[in-house]
RNA sequence: GGCGUCGUGGCCGAGUGGCUGAGGCAGGGGCCUGCAAAGCCCUCCACGUGGGUUCGAUUCCCACCGACGCCUCCA
């Protein structure tokens, strides 16, 4: 069974879905005001495995993830660029769905959007203000956190602990310093909903519980996403849910940072990378691979060298691929060695130890091709197949080759077989010279020289 | 100030109270090859510092040094 670490309870535990046999998950998407950055690449990334490994072990997954399409950021970005905060959000989101297919993120279940669930906020908020816990104030509606027993519960800290930190600003119409904005009322030029209090839009809080409970209904089974949104935004998620008499998730689960010489990668800091830059300079399998290969709850440092380096481990990973699609196997999951799979499971089942199932997907790779040297079919296909189930449980796609070859490069190499048929090496290599400085990557085979794009 | 994480070889990055330590990349040697490439085999290189607990610590505890994160912008 699937071992997790629970952010709320601050250790390993049990996975247990609600129901078994289905999963579901809800996972803070982005607020669509700029480029998604490598941080936002590394939670798609980190979600996606949890999600294949889960489809891969055989149970239904219900994916729901949301777009803030509504929010301050935006706002201010429209403002600065004379725009509709509307052409924004849509632009940006359209930017994130490229990104996330490029790196070859599943689509969610689900992707609700702020704007289209006011109605439902405006109906959680006046169900807060009913039972007390939170007040209307001069510039909006607020939630007093107080109210809920637990509260510090993701953050690991106290509320009393929280208040001796020097950063709080005490706004002047909060009654507390650690209350939060449920409805912001409108100022001049902001787009803005109605509500009985004033028109004006939602906090940034509250928009996840409404979907997440909408969609997935109560106790719905994990909430996840970047380490930074344990505290504040899940914990007053969490807090509101709780205020409102509802049962929210069941598990918490949040990755590492992405980070860059050393510290966080963060919009704030100015230090991002943007994700489609990334997967344009390099193969987009190599960040799959770099956040596979690092545990999920570790920070993980991302730099050309970090990038240039998985993509000269998926180089093997293909070169494997190739190999064995060369050799006619007769690969299926039904071949896979079942040791092979335990292990992968046991491993993955420890709390997601994708390093761990990295590193026997490698030791497969070797057995493999110890096998085909030897001429052992039954180990080879058996290896082989284990090493493509693990692939396919964690998203990595390797290429086989079959891409299109000119039939003018096919006709050369097969020149190149002529001649060295009849060893005359001068004009063999003379021929590869001239693949290879055309950009071919030229190997020799048992079945004569292979070609394929460098 | 409060809370917390981390410090592993040339690089990335796992892991463990003792059989000495995953994996990848890079480096060296060998096998294979007409020569290469790919592949296989072997190999160099590590547990921040100082104490403590222990028969034994890289792993547990304490201190220190250093890095980083959260304390309502943040994936």
């Amino acid at each position: 069974m699937l071992h997790l670490f629970d952010t709320a309870v601050g250790r390993v535990v049990p996975f247990e879905p609600r129901e078994p046999g289905r999963v579901s998950m809800y996972v803070c998407g982005p607020t669509v005001y700029g480029p998604p950055h490598l941080g936002h690449g590394r939670f798609s990334l980190v979600f996606d495995v949890l999600r294949r490994y889960l489809l891969w072990s055989g149970l239904e997954v219900d994916y729901v993830s949301n777009i803030t399409d509504i929010d301050d950021k935006i706002i201010n970005r429209a403002n600065d660029e004379g725009r509709d905060w509307s052409e924004i959000a849509t632009r940006c989101e359209s930017v994130w769905w490229r990104a996330m297919d490029a790196i070859g993120v599943m689509r969610p279940t689900s992707d609700p959007h702020a704007t289209a669930y006011v109605d439902e906020m405006v109906i959680l908020i006046a169900e807060l203000i009913d039972r007390g816990v939170a007040y209307v104030s001069a510039d909006g509606v607020y939630f007093s956190p107080a109210v809920v027993d637990d509260y510090g519960l993701l953050a690991r800290q106290t509320i009393d602990s929280m208040q001796a930190g020097a950063r709080v600003e005490v706004a002047e119409h909060k009654r507390s310093p650690i209350d939060f904005a449920l409805w912001k009322f409108v100022k001049p030029g902001e787009p803005s909903w109605p509500s009985p209090w004033g028109d004006g839009r939602p906090g940034w809080h509250t928009e996840c519980v409404v979907m997440s409970l909408d969609l997935l209904g109560d106790g719905f089974d994990l909430h996840g996403g970047g380490q930074d949104l344990a505290f504040p935004h899940h914990e007053n998620e969490r807090a509101q849910a709780v205020a409102a008499g509802r049962t929210f998730a069941r598990h918490w689960m949040h990755n590492g940072f992405v980070e860059v010489g050393g510290e966080k990668m963060a919009k704030s800091l100015g230090n991002f990378t943007n994700l489609l830059d990334l997967v344009e300079s390099t193969d987009p399998r190599a960040y799959r691979l770099l956040v596979l290969r690092a545990h999920y709850r570790s920070p993980v440092e991302v730099t050309r060298a970090s990038t240039d380096d998985a993509a000269a481990a998926l180089r093997r990973l293909d070169a494997f691929a190739r190999r064995v699609a060369s050799a006619d196997l007769a690969i299926s999951p039904a071949v896979a060695d079942p040791d092979a799979i335990a292990e992968f499971a046991r491993v993955m089942d420890d709390d997601l130890d994708t390093p761990a199932a990295i590193a026997q997907l490698f030791s497969l790779v070797t057995e493999v091709n110890t096998a085909l040297d030897a001429a052992d079919t039954a180990r080879a296909t058996a290896a082989a197949a284990a090493a493509f189930e693990i692939c396919r449980a964690v998203g990595l796609v390797l290429d086989a080759g079959g891409s299109e070859i000119p039939a003018e490069v096919l006709a050369r190499a097969q020149q190149r077989d002529q001649a060295r048929a009849a060893r005359d090496f001068a004009t063999a290599d003379a021929i590869r010279d001239a693949l290879v400085a055309e950009g071919w990557v030229v190997e020799d085979t048992a079945a004569g020289t292979q070609v394929r794009p460098a």
